[in-house]
DNA sequence: TATGAATGAGCCTTCATTCAT
DNA sequence: TATGAATGAAGGCTCATTCAT
């Protein structure tokens, strides 16, 4: 992560700067956990205050508000998704199967970063209040279309997949898959009594999922 | 809706009775406004008794305290989607219309109540901490099931659909791509931007989700 | 106790106005309770009703307000004590069982009746701003106060009491010995890990509490 | 007192340290007399911020809550109690003239705090609930009745005292007729039509509570 | 850069009391 | 006489934010 980096970032003049950032770096990582965990207005300064290496004090000295750090939070779990995506390439693959690794590559994302799904539900719940000043978003998400297009476009040259598949579409199928199986787990899994937490559970739904999206392109 | 029902219900004594029942539904509706707009911890009962026909101690003598109010905003958002399922029969389609239509409903009912895909994102941030105290909900799900275990039973029969789906991982699919579209309509139309509220973009997500699911239970 | 005796107090109409006084008894009886328990402040009407065989109505019908209920509930209490004390007769008794007899029944009632104790207490903290209202206690206490005069007469004639024996200071002496070990009963229990309550504790005090009063007051 | 000495606390960076016990210390003198007057429940937090240099707020931010604040007024009080003990030395009077100067300054110390008074008949209300919470009570207890214990002892060995005399029972006797003075100071003086705060009368209280320890003690 | 103290506005909740029937 | 519904005022408590040092 970019992050780890900064922590060591050394410079001549001492250390001065290197804490201002492990400060800064120690304040998102304690209020990521705190607004993915309760929302915007269920999360707490204080509490935030109160976890951190630092004070109260410092957050308004950094971010100058609530909503400023809840942005900060917003930004930095978007650019780590972007860096992820970007690690994958899939050129040497079949289009078969670059699109199974995709779609699990996503489910696996959402998975181990619960976080990020909730983060996301709170940014919706706002109607997307925030969401617009992050930054990169769109630059990113047409890197995704792209590469999506480029997989449909190899599998119907192939024979593999049919013709007439938006790649928004899909990949708002794969999101939503994917998101759901994450975001929607409390109530479902109580209201159909099922576990969806457990690897085997997991596994299970994974295949379900990259078997849905594969019908769905299949010529 | 059985609440619209209640609110003429009548009695040989006169009025009272029906008074009473009026003042809780129109604070359940006005609450169930402001939950699903705001979130539990992000509502405000000053505000929801504000834009009652009652009062702030009113909300208190009903419903005991904010989160008692939450339960029963909650609840009958769940039971007024039990009543449009139990509204369905699909005996008489061929299975593989019974399926669309399935689908084609939920999806629509998501679309036509934000408020409940709402309430349910919000139970979720709070790890279904109130869910549980809903009754009835399983007893639901259970028919929801029940229905597509039929349908894909009579699927198989007639050689319309594969073998081995499981009804609830076909629910669970169906919902997640009818949920998400409500659920994150702004952070995705937003990064992606794409309109996914007009109803030209509804009629077509409308059919690719039918799609979906048609395609992956096909024989 | 004459309470006792309204409950079955028949008249020729019917039962109405037993039934009222019924009412009347029974909330006495549960506020008497509640303001022994808990003091004017803390006591509420509401839990009040509750345990009330009637309503929150009824108490404002027959009381007016809470002041209302707490004086009727206080003068209750000033009453059963007066009553207690004019069925006792000592003129048999020589000048020492007198007084001994005097100090015991006095000493076991405020043991026996705690709620009496503690609606002093809360009386007192209120700076007695409801006493004023309670008719007959000073004829009560003129009496009280005779009664010693003459013992502490008798006693210096036979030469068993030493003059100068002040009959309001005696009493004062004999109210504070025995009000205190109710009254002061948990914080002097915990703070000298004393036990106070049992009635081994108490029978030696009883004897204690005598004794006091006797040396005081012997020639 | 401490607290007094507290308030010039002095340090070497400045005075902010002392301002904050300065705000503490006002917080707590103004709540001892609200607590005292009106008890734990009929004290508001608004009208003891009011008389505050400081806020409502500053008053949770010191003590949590109003309980939080009670068992401070009260731990207070009892810690003036046992500063006023430990200052008394009695060794070099006789033991007569010690057991009287115990009990004048009982009787003192208990007119001149009737806050405290009022504040331990309050804690007796609330049945002890926080009086337990208060560190050094028992301590301080048995400091007390070490010290009647011994100017017993001594008294049976000059002959003064007779033998038998537990030294909590007479501090439980002196506390009893000490404290009744003050707490049931309305009610009594109402029902007996007796002054019970004039200089004249107290003085001719404290006479006869030091006569009636006396003469239980006599040999 | 850092910290403990302070704040005003507002939030959830409760209370004694009254009204309509 | 009796009851459920309703209310205004206030009570305890919390929040994001700022100040003094």
């Amino acid at each position: 992560m970019a992050e780890s980096a900064l922590k060591k970032k050394e410079n001549g003049r001492g250390t001065r700067a290197t804490d201002a950032e492990e400060t800064r770096f120690n304040i998102l990582e304690v209020a990521t956990a705190e607004f993915a965990d309760k929302g915007l207005s269920g999360a707490r300064i204080d509490e935030i205050a109160e976890r951190t290496n630092s004070s109260k004090r410092m957050i308004y000295y950094y971010f100058g508000s609530k909503e400023g750090l809840y942005r900060a939070v917003l930004e930095r779990a978007y650019t780590a998704v972007r860096e992820v995506d970007a690690d994958n390439r899939r050129d040497d693959l079949d289009p078969d199967a670059a699109l199974r690794d995709v779609v699990g590559v996503t489910f696996d994302y959402h998975n181990q970063h619960p976080e990020f799904v909730r983060l996301v539900m709170n940014e919706n719940i706002l109607r997307g209040a925030h969401v617009g000043e992050v930054p990169g978003i769109r630059e990113r998400n047409r890197k995704v279309i792209d590469q999506l297009r480029a997989i449909l476009a190899r599998g119907v040259a192939s024979g593999h997949f049919r013709e007439g598949v938006d790649p928004v579409e899909l990949h708002m199928t794969i999101s939503a898959l994917c998101f759901y199986n994450v975001s929607n787990r409390y109530t479902f899994s109580f209201g159909f009594e099922r576990d969806m937490s457990s690897p085997k559970a997991l596994a299970r739904r994974r295949m379900s999922v990259i078997d849905v999206i594969e019908s769905w392109c299949r010529a």
